[in-house]
DNA sequence: GCCAACGTTGGC
DNA sequence: GCCAACGTTGGC
């Protein structure tokens, strides 16, 4: 199994609508290092996810539900989307900053390569990302 | 709203 | 194949 953490822009679509639907499509990636990194997710792995903008932490976890296939957003074959489910929402969520100054996460993508949208996490650091995001208040 | 970082495009 | 120009993303 394997650890991801992918971004998206609440506005677009949240976490909150991810609750709501139980499953969504995760398509309209249009970066060649994300797609390669939506090709590698195989079924059942965790995905973290992250807002942008203005929230800038992470809500809780997903789940790999369906593996790579053509983006339905549109015909060119370059592009992929998998599906995700709702697996788990944060007692807290874990906001950037927090994960800015841990040691353990100082070298995420997120931090390192800000504008990547989907990206691999170690196992550390997604139980260290969980373990925050479930600490008391 | 600004700007840094980075990806993409296109001229040569 | 290089690189300048440009567009987009996302943190502040």
């Amino acid at each position: 199994m394997s650890f991801w953490l992918v971004k998206s822009d609440p506005e677009t679509y949240s976490w909150f609508d991810l609750v709501r639907d139980g499953s969504t499509v995760w398509d309209g990636v249009r970066n060649y290092q994300a797609r390669n990194n939506l090709r590698l997710m195989t079924a059942g792995d965790k995905v973290l996810v992250y807002h942008s903008n203005f929230e800038k932490s992470v809500f809780g976890i997903a789940e790999v539900n369906r593996e790579f296939f053509q983006d339905p957003t549109t015909d060119d074959s370059n592009w992929v989307a998998v599906s995700l489910r709702y697996s788990e929402s944060f007692n807290v969520p874990v906001s950037l900053q927090q994960m800015k100054s841990n040691e353990i996460l100082q070298n995420i993508g997120l931090i390192k390569q800000s504008r990547l949208s989907v990206m691999p996490l170690t196992v550390e650091e997604y139980e260290e990302i969980v373990r925050l995001g479930n600490s008391k208040g």
